[in-house]
DNA sequence: TATGAATGAGACTTCATTCAT
DNA sequence: AATGAATGAAGTCTCATTCAT
């Protein structure tokens, strides 16, 4: 009826989008992907059940978007952390995965669920495969600068240790002693 | 009296138990605890539906004695270990933390899955939270037996690394360099 | 913003509550409340059974409705009987219950058998505990107005023999003389 | 196996169709005949599912063997009312049915509960039809003898009384006046 | 006579998805 | 773009009944 422009069409599409996709990460989050419905989602977003197959065809594929999401924003962050000195860059990975269990526990809890989920969401793995993979060749070259003995299996143990902690944590909650870890870590690795 | 002897009826009930633990197990430990449907486990089985509710009480309570059933095997395995020697026990420890996943990573992934559905299933985290302070324990008297510096910083990496490990092979598996990374352990912390 | 005006919306909630409550008091008064399914009620109203759960939170839910329904129909016409003259009240609400059975006995039929499962619904029994104890004293009260001896008594005898001629004409149907008995009360009680 | 004699078989049998009829009664009568299940039925009566299919076609079956069984026993009672004087007989009636309510409520709230399963148990209608049918004429003559005016109708009166009293009983328990409407009625009608 | 393991139909309920408006 | 009434398949669970022993 009413003319809109083509920019406000899409400022009402993406407005709604982010109502949805906040609401559908919180809830399922909090809850875990099939026992949150999408009646519940809908009612958290204010928005009908209907116009969430207008954005996305299906419960799986809204899951899809969020985990998209929920990556792409930590990657921006990891873009901080480089600096000219590796032991420095260590310590700033350090901080920020421990930074990132601390605000956004939330988010890690939703990925290690997902992530044994193993024949739905595949793609969930192959992204934490590629990650992990990445990660042990970053770290290898910081504690090879650094002049950490073994710097590939050291590697590997600290990207393994990175899920550990984040499991206990998750587990064990406030009880766990995520300050005195890190700073041990960063005595440890980055002198 | 009665028509069978009371070892017939025991081991037919028996034998009903076992062919719906182990096909609960599999369908579980395969596809997720919400994503397998009582159906599915008593075809599976070779049962019908009702006969489930003959020996277990709900969907629950079935998951729930799978679940001890997994842990208490575990258990009889870990008592194995303990040497005179705590280089040795050390030792030991991690050979049956590495065989354990190699040979029984489907109940590892069970474990992984319930561990994360915080609100339901209580207990299995109650029992992964009692079993990572055991081992934080355990492992810490028996660093410092050895001699290794920060004993108790140290197995609280360790602890944290079984877990790290376990979900990186789950998440990799066959390129996962698992027995590298169990050689490289006993090296570092058993001398 | 909404695609079908709120009266749309709400005149076509209320034929469908309308359509599943006709449907369910018919069978469920028939046959009884345990003996008639969701299904059952979902086909006689022509509807899913889904649907059934957008407007009820469940079966009960559901029976809770139609007893609500049927005592306020009977409330409201109750309140007609009154007039200056006892003796006329009195044979106003002889009328009116004797109206009642001929017109809706499905209704007390239901509401009979509620009255009878105690441990469920113990709030029919509570709002039939409340009806009789008013219905004593109210009787009672035209008794002594019009001059009957021993009026407590008598409209005690009254309330059950409410009761009683509606079972019986229940059991016995066309066979009970409804009107004599109607005829025979009014003479003997209003003069 | 070992041979038994014809009593001894009989009275195996008799025995245990007892025990059966009496748990089903029990708990049928306190929760009803659809809350009850064969089950609780069999472990109340301390006996298996499958013997109860020796002795009864089915759950409806068994129902009415504890209907015929209920009402049998009230008949043997019934017999020894009769006096020479109306006046005395009339009282005795009375004094059989409270004390029937005072000690056998139970069996009166399963008699009542399958009265309205019309469709269902049509037999327990015709009984109690019947039954109301001859109280009827006993009562209406018992009240010509002793002078009654409109005996025919007062004992139709009083006929709907018993069920109705009944009704009330159940539903109010111990509040209902039930010795004092013993009292009033003999003294309104036995004079 | 007696047992109880086993069955399978059917109960209530949930929920992702569709579609007329 | 947006709504929410409506659907129907699938889920968990119950229970009367059967049958080999």
């Amino acid at each position: 009826m009413s003319p809109k422009s083509k920019e406000q069409i899409e400022q009402i599409r993406s407005q709604s989008i982010d109502k949805i996709l906040d609401a559908a990460f919180t809830l399922i989050a909090q809850n875990g992907y099939e026992s949150t419905s999408i009646s519940q989602i809908a009612k958290l977003a204010g928005v009908s059940k209907g116009l969430m197959y207008n954005y996305f065809d299906s419960k799986e594929d809204l899951l899809k978007a969020i985990i998209n999401n929920a990556l792409s924003e930590g990657d921006k962050l990891m873009a901080d952390i480089i600096s000219d000195n590796p032991s420095q860059t260590l310590t700033n990975l350090f901080s920020w995965y421990f930074n990132e269990l601390r605000n956004h526990i939330e988010k890690w809890r939703l990925i290690m669920e997902l992530t044994f989920k193993i024949d739905k969401f595949n793609f969930v793995q192959e992204m934490a495969r590629n990650k992990a993979q990445d990660y042990v060749g970053f770290i290898s070259e910081l504690l090879q600068q650094i002049g950490i003995p073994n710097p590939k299996q050291e590697a590997q143990l600290i990207a393994g240790l990175f899920d550990g902690i984040g499991i206990q944590y998750l587990v064990i909650k406030k009880d766990y002693p995520l300050d005195e870890m890190e700073k041990y870590l960063k005595e440890k690795y980055c002198k």
